[in-house]
This record gives structure tokens, C-alpha cells and sequence, in this order.
DNA sequence: TATCTTCGCGCAAACGTTTGAGCATACACT
DNA sequence: AGTGTATGCTCAAACGTTTGCGCGAAGATA
């Protein structure tokens, strides 16, 4: 089947495009359209099998009824989920969503930008990569722009987040209250805001409890590897240590991995929190207490936000920190004397 | 900074558009424009912060420099690892990629392949939700269509897929060889093309083992729901069983939910085998022995024809089957005598 | 009969590109 | 002086929509 256009039902029916192309929009009513021409309009659409093209909509009002969205890393499965909540988020508003992978890349990060908007997408969502915001401010000023998971105070782009602080905090907490006093924190990259609030968290409760004296923060990257290295090098070392936080999923897993290596236990030799959920945790023996994102809230939360910046409502300026919750399983427990 | 287009360059320089669009397009030469001409433009470029509008090209070229991508239910971690592959690797050729979940369901299917005509994608991956190819194929003439994962076979629709008959029969030999004559098979949906070949795999080892009396197939669904009410069950029913494959990573999970439940240990008590990779079966207590798919090269493929069919390159006909590996763990063990 | 409304619809420009056709100038050659 | 050719550019149409403006016919009102 040809592709038709309006001016092919307008053969069809003898009627004008811009008659047809009101009736489609459903301005039948406001510009008077009679039934019979609406009827024999429908009717040709439908013989024709006619598809409006969006193209050349867009190109007329500067509109394409997509948004963009790039995160650092897609391979890690928690941009994944992010990724999948804001597909399916978007879907529901209509919306295809155009998904790039910056690679935690500033350049790859501006290229992606410079396709999003040639692109002409109606707004973005992003998850930024670099630690300088000015390139992203002035992108807000062009395009609606919400920032998901890292974000940056000092400017006031919108974004919406994981209350990073207060999971962390309770997560420590949590071990304090099992006893533990020497926990270490192995944290991902320093200048990410993510791992900040988080190494803030942990600080602050090991200070509620008199206890920081004993802060042990290492690491210095999201990935499986620090985790790895890290926890090694503790073990290895034989630093006096009851407890790991790890700041991530992938850290957590290097650690493990580290841990069994050296012949421990979790929980009765160490014990271990994690952040971000993943199904898994729950079948590692023992399950995993780990600090677990709203990610579905976030990209909801998320999506409303750009499609009301799109839309031109107001929108409350700022950001929005959305609650983790702690899914309590069997790896922590009170620490050997 | 506002959008700037053609005419203002234009205007700026006091060249026509037509000369700017030769310019920017590498045809200087070939309309032998001066290098004067040139740096003008280049220049006027960059101080008004010039960007090709991409919708504008779309319209009067016909392409959009995009692809779209379908898949059945972005949510389960396989789908989304090629979702990752396939932006990744279609990143390489400078196509982002629209991806829309269809849900596993028809009309979702049918509605995203609108909304991506209607967007005038170049063409389109997709893994096809529904067991009746004719739309399909309709669609495959009006535009460049691979499919991934699941195919048909009875018409010429181009696909890339695993082997997942020599993967099941892989596996299912590697229970054999370890002494076990008693393997349960978990299936997902029985429509499917994926769970159909692995099903035959599965049943011509046992064949080729003279155990076809053996044969035990049970389960309706790709799902970790699926897996644990076929296992407890069978488990309940006191099956003799030696040995579980479970025909994908959900069913695996259910599966092992269940065993663990009834308090059975793997491998001592009971073998198991997976489809699908994932990081984390390494960290299961024990490690799982699991067939992985080639996710990274079937995505790989696919986007390569998927490009070749848009360039108009000739295209191979019909579809290309990849082999999975074996990942040999530690979940399989010589039954209890 | 003349004027005013309402009804039902069409004209043509515009969105930002690309491209086939054409055109003025300069120079070379006879 | 006349013809031919290379050079360096421009004109205008086209892609498929949307939309401000306008227009003819029919009926209502005076």
C-alpha cells in the first residue's frame, strides 16, 4: 500500500486538503463542517489507508510528539530500568521516546544533545554526565529539560532523584543499630552528586552515633571492579571491618565477589548493605538487605514534569527527591565479638 | 540562543540558500563554489550557532536518519540487554533509536508500528509479539524490517535469532552426559517460535539418548510465576526428577524459589540448567550452568542488515540463526543414586 | 429589493530543506 | 567581433501539513 497524503483524499473526495486536514483534527465542528463531507472523508481515509505524516507536521508546527531521553550507560542495569520506566511512562502521555547512551561522556553527551535537537524532539530527559552544568542550562532555555537521577543545586534545572542522603543514612543506621561500629563505604565516583549525598549519609549517621571517628570511605567509581579492588585490599590489609555499604549494585557485586574469595560469610563473618534493587538480590544466599530507588516513581514523577514544561503549565521550580525504602533480607547481622 | 536556519545564514553572509545547502552538504566541489564562498559560510555557521533542522530534511528527502525498535516487554532484563545492544550498535552508524514497548500484546504492536510510520523511521527492528507474520509482511514492503529473536519461518521476513534448538539440545545433552535420565523441561509461551525450538532440542537429545519415554515437558509462559508453580508442583506431586531446564531466565528463577522452598539443594539434590545469561547466576550459591544467548552479535547482525536493507544493499535473503555458548557452572552434578 | 447572517468551504502562504534548471560574468580561441 | 566554455552562483518548485483570510450561496430580516 502507497503512502497517501491529503491532497490524494482530496482527489478522492473532491474536497479541499484544508477542509480534509480539519476534519482530521477534529475541527469539523468549529470550522462547519457538514456530516456528509466528514462521512466521505472518514470513508476515505480508510480506502486510502491514510497515515498523517508527522514530518511534515512537525516541520509545520514545530512539534513532534517525542521526547529524548540519555542516560550514561544503558548496559547498567539500573539506567536499564530507568530507561524501561520512562518508555512505558511516556507511552501512556503517547509519546515515543528516542533513547542515546552518552557512555558517561561529556563529548558523546553534546552529540547527543545536538541529534535530540536537530531532531526537533519536544523535550528531554536526561540523566547528565558531566559535572558542569552550563552547557545543560542553557539547553533548558530552548527545550523542556529534566534531569533523573543526578542533578545539580547550585542551578535551578528540574530534576527529580532518589533522596540519596536519607538512604544512606538509614542504611548505616540500620548496621549501627546491629551493632556494627567499624563499617567501611566504598563509594562510586567522588564527584557525582549521587555518591556524595550518599558518603554524607553514611557520615552523618556514624556522627549521630558518636562514631565518626571510624568513618572508611574508598572507591572511586560505580562499577564492579572498584568494588572488587576495594574490598580486597581491605580484606587483604586486615582492616578491623564488620560491615560494607556498598554505593551501588555493581560495587556490590565486586565486593561479594571479593569476599567469598577471601573464604567469609555474609552475615555472620561481615555484614553487607547494597544500594539499588535488583531481583537477584533475593536468591544470592544470603538475600541482600540492599537500599532500594523509586524508580518508577521517579521516572513517573519525571515524565509528568516534561510533559507539563512541554505542555507550558507551570511547573514548581526545582527538584524533587523521591524516599528509597529499605528491603530488609539476611545480610547483616550483629557482628563477631 | 535561537534556532537559526538556512535563510538567515543566508542573509548573514548574503550567499542564497541554495549555495549554503551545497556547502554544508560536501558538494562545494561538485558545484565548484569558492573557497571564499566556503569560509563565509562556515563561519556564519558557527556565529549563529547554526543546526541542521533534521525534520525539515526528513520531509524533503524522505529519511530521518532514525530507527525504531519494538520490543514485547521492555521490563524483562533479556528484551532490555537488546534494547542496550541495538541502541548501542545502531549508535555506531549515527541512528538514534525510537523504542517502544509493545506489551507482548497485538494492538500495541500494531499502534507502535503507526506511531513509528507516522515518524517516518527508516526502518525497524522488532521483536514480533504476535504469531501471525501477515502484517508483518506487509509492512516489510514498505519498509526495511528485521526481526530479532523470534522469527517465522514460513515466510521471507529477514531475522536474527539464537540457535535455540542447538542450545537446548546442548544443554539437555550436558544433563545427559552428567548421568541424568529424568529432566524436567519448564517451556514458555508453547506458541512461540523460542520455546518451540528449545523444546525439540530438548526432546531429540533425549531421543538421541533412547530416552524419549523420559520426555517431561510442562509450564505455558516465559515467566518466573510460571517456573515456580510448575516446580512446586512437580516437586509436590514427588516427580521423579533429577533434573530442571528451565527454558528461560524467569522460569529459572521461579524454578529455584521453589526448590529452595522445599528445601532442596542444587546440585546435590537436584540439577539445573537456564537459558539466558545473566551477571548474577554467577553469584548464586551455587553458580548457574545456563545457555547464553549472543545478544551483542544477534544485535550486532541485525542492525547490519537492518542498514543494508536501507542503503539498498542486496540483503541475504530469510534469516541467520547464532549459536549460544555454554557458560558451565556449577548446578549440575550426577543425580542421587 | 436591498442588506445582513449564517453556512460550508477554498486559496495560498508558510515551516526549512534540497535540487534541476538556468544565468551572468570572465576568459580563451578563432 | 563572434563563438565557446568554464566559473560561481541564484531561482523557484517541491516535500505534506496547518491556518489566517476570504468568498459565494442561501436564507433571514427590513
Amino acid at each position: 500500500m502507497k503512502k497517501s497524503t491529503l491532497s490524494d483524499i482530496s482527489s478522492y473526495t473532491g474536497l479541499s486538503v484544508t477542509t480534509i486536514s480539519r476534519v482530521l483534527n477534529g475541527k469539523s465542528e468549529q470550522f462547519r463542517i457538514s456530516r456528509e463531507s466528514q462521512q466521505k472523508i472518514m470513508d476515505a481515509v480508510r480506502a486510502l489507508n491514510y497515515r498523517p505524516n508527522y514530518v511534515a507536521q512537525s516541520l509545520r508546527n514545530c512539534t513532534t510528539r517525542t521526547i529524548g531521553l540519555l542516560v550514561p550507560c544503558i548496559d547498567n542495569p539500573f539506567f536499564a530500568n530507568i530507561a524501561s520506566a520512562v518508555i512505558g511512562e511516556a507511552h501512556k502521555y503517547s509519546y515515543p521516546v528516542m533513547v542515546i547512551d552518552t557512555h558517561e561522556s561529556v563529548k558523546d553527551e553534546d552529540e547527543a544533545i545536538n541529534t535530540l535537537l536537530s531532531r526537533n524532539v519536544d523535550g528531554i530527559i536526561m540523566v547528565p554526565s558531566s559535572d558542569d552544568p552550563a552547557r545543560l542550562v542553557e539547553l533548558a532555555r530552548e527545550k523542556p529539560l529534566v534531569l533523573i537521577d543526578r542533578y545539580f543545586d547550585q542551578c535551578d534545572l528540574s530534576y527529580v532523584a532518589t533522596d540519596n542522603y536519607k538512604g544512606a543514612l538509614e542504611a548505616t543506621e540500620l548496621l549501627i543499630k546491629a551493632g556494627h561500629t567499624d563499617i567501611m563505604c566504598i563509594q562510586g565516583t567522588p564527584q557525582s552528586i549521587t555518591s556524595q549525598r550518599r558518603v554524607q549519609g553514611y557520615l552523618d549517621a556514624l556522627e549521630k552515633a558518636g562514631l565518626e571517628g571510624n568513618a572508611m570511605i574508598c572507591g572511586n567509581e560505580f562499577s564492579t571492579q572498584n568494588g572488587y579492588v576495594e574490598t580486597k585490599l581491605a580484606l587483604n590489609m586486615g582492616k578491623k571491618i564488620s560491615a560494607i555499604f556498598a554505593l551501588s549494585n555493581t560495587i556490590f557485586l565486586g565486593a561479594i565477589k571479593a569476599i567469598s574469595e577471601h573464604g567469609l560469610k555474609v552475615p555472620e563473618d561481615l555484614s553487607i548493605v547494597s544500594f539499588d534493587d535488583n531481583i537477584y538480590l533475593d536468591f544470592l544466599n544470603p538475600p541482600v538487605t540492599r537500599i532500594s530507588q523509586p524508580i518508577e516513581s521517579i521516572s513517573i514523577v519525571a515524565v509528568k514534569m516534561l510533559m507539563d514544561r512541554i505542555k507550558d503549565n507551570p511547573v514548581p521550580a526545582g527538584g524533587i527527591l523521591l524516599q528509597p525504602s529499605i528491603v530488609l533480607r539476611q545480610s547483616v547481622a550483629a557482628p563477631r565479638r
